[in-house]
DNA sequence: TCTGGGGTCCTTACCCTG
DNA sequence: TCTGCAGGGTAAGGACCC
């Protein structure tokens, strides 16, 4: 193969300096777990390893994650836990610990961080690294990349395929194709030879809606996307899909890594393990979601300008509703009194509900705001009290101190469909 | 077949203000 | 005073991502 081409590994497992291509100027990497959930888990249960093992659970959950032996009989992540088992009824399922994937994924994250310290995270599996700055000291970038593969499998016991390119969705989508435990590297002069024989759902921002848009223009491939007009595109997608898409497609993506971006939002949802009529059951969850919100925007120093709430009914139709306040709060009373206002102003009578969710919108850093909260704020003793029980919870565990109404309940509410 | 949970971003509509 | 328009803020919903 000649210089210039693109090239992956060529098995799963294979490590160390292979003729991949030329990486000259390659400096964006794409890594992203195989399988995390799973593979994490097989950790601990290496009796497992080969057998189709689906990470997921509930009567009405879906799939988080599965292995490749279970992605070999047609399950795949997002799919409903009834029909995974129907398709793989030998897969041994096994109940997510949240706690655990997020630790492996510090771990997995500080090990990034030691390479660069222009790391992206995008989920607890996968992050982009800048290592522009770390070739002189480290190697090229596919010498990098094989030393990340190779301290991620010996020190976390799991592996990950990385995607090499100039720029983050070319990246992405490379990563994507070198599953599982592979790499694979788009030279700077190959990035159109690559992009445009893939299919539009390849690119980042194209699901199931859009793709059947662009199917009825006629436009099955990214190549398509490149020579249809924008004004084309614009005007059947919006102004800023249209254009977004027509840029990618031509290989253009001009973001930069960036290390921290701020929270936009904060939210907790959940749904009932059966459907609901019951308004005080339906409050008690508000005020069991209010109150994880609350935590977690005080916890991030925070304060939020305005609360929202979603509700899915049984026909799996979705509402949401929101209310802007006069002062931003991260007062789990105010964060439930307006989410329950919210409930209330949609006039149910019962309707049976299947979910319900919190969330906190306009988040802004709490030392800039706490000057107006303070001045004549009638909730001021009541802050002061949920950041006390906030330090009690740090220090005996979540369930240390609950609002009353949440105490010993035994009812739906609290037993949620995961 | 029967659809979780946590997010972001975009579009559209409406209201208010200048 | 009325009308048209532009722009900003807000709300709601949809699509998408992992």
């Amino acid at each position: 193969m000649s210089r210039g081409q693109i090239r992956r590994s060529s098995g799963p497992g294979q490590r160390g300096p292979q003729n991949y291509g030329d990486d000259t100027g390659c400096t964006i990497l794409h890594i992203d777990m195989d399988a995390f959930f799973a593979l994490v888990e097989l950790r601990s249960r290496p009796e497992l390893h080969g057998k189709p093992v689906i990470v997921g659970g509930g009567s009405r959950g879906v799939v988080l994650s599965a292995t490749y032996e279970a992605r070999a009989l047609g399950v795949h992540s997002a799919m409903p836990m009834s029909r995974a088992r129907r398709l793989a009824p030998q897969a041994v399922v096994i109940a997510p610990d949240h706690r655990q994937y997020s630790e492996v994924s510090r771990n997995v994250m500080a090990l990034f961080n030691s390479i660069t310290p222009l790391v992206e995270p995008l989920s607890l599996d996968e992050a982009f690294l800048d290592i522009s700055g770390t070739i002189r000291r480290l190697g090229s970038p596919i010498t990098i990349t094989e030393l990340i593969r190779s301290r991620v499998v010996d020190e976390q016991g799991i592996t990950c395929s990385v995607g090499i390119a100039t720029t983050k969705f070319v990246a992405k989508i490379a990563s994507a194709r070198a599953k599982p435990d592979g790499v694979l590297v788009v030279p700077a002069d190959q990035v159109l030879a690559f992009l445009h024989p893939l299919p539009v759902a390849v690119l980042w921002g194209v699901g199931e809606r859009t793709e059947e848009q662009l199917t009825r223009l006629g436009l099955y491939t990214v190549g398509d996307i490149a020579n249809t007009p924008i004004t084309t595109l614009q005007r059947a997608l919006g102004q800023a899909t249209g254009h977004h898409l027509h840029t990618l497609a031509w290989g253009i993506d001009p973001r930069a890594v960036t290390p921290h971006e701020p929270e936009k939002s904060i939210s907790s949802e959940e749904t009932f393990s059966e459907d609901i009529d019951d308004p005080e059951l339906i409050y008690a969850k508000l005020l069991h979601l209010a109150n994880e919100v609350g935590t977690r925007v005080r916890a991030a120093g925070y304060v939020s300008r305005t609360i929202a709430i979603k509700v899915r009914f049984a026909d799996f139709t979705t509402v949401s509703r929101s209310r802007t306040l006069t002062s931003p709060t991260d007062v789990t009373q105010e964060v439930y009194e307006t989410a329950r206002a919210l409930y209330d102003s949609l006039g149910l009578e019962r309707v049976r509900v299947r979910l319900v969710g919190v969330r906190a919108e306009g988040l802004r850093a709490a030392d800039g705001a706490a000057q107006q909260l303070v001045l004549g704020a009638p909730d001021h003793g009541r802050r002061e009290a949920e950041v006390a029980v906030d330090a009690l919870r740090a220090r005996f565990g979540a369930d240390a101190v609950l609002p009353g109404r949440l105490v010993d309940r035994a009812d739906p509410v609290e037993n949620p469909a995961q």
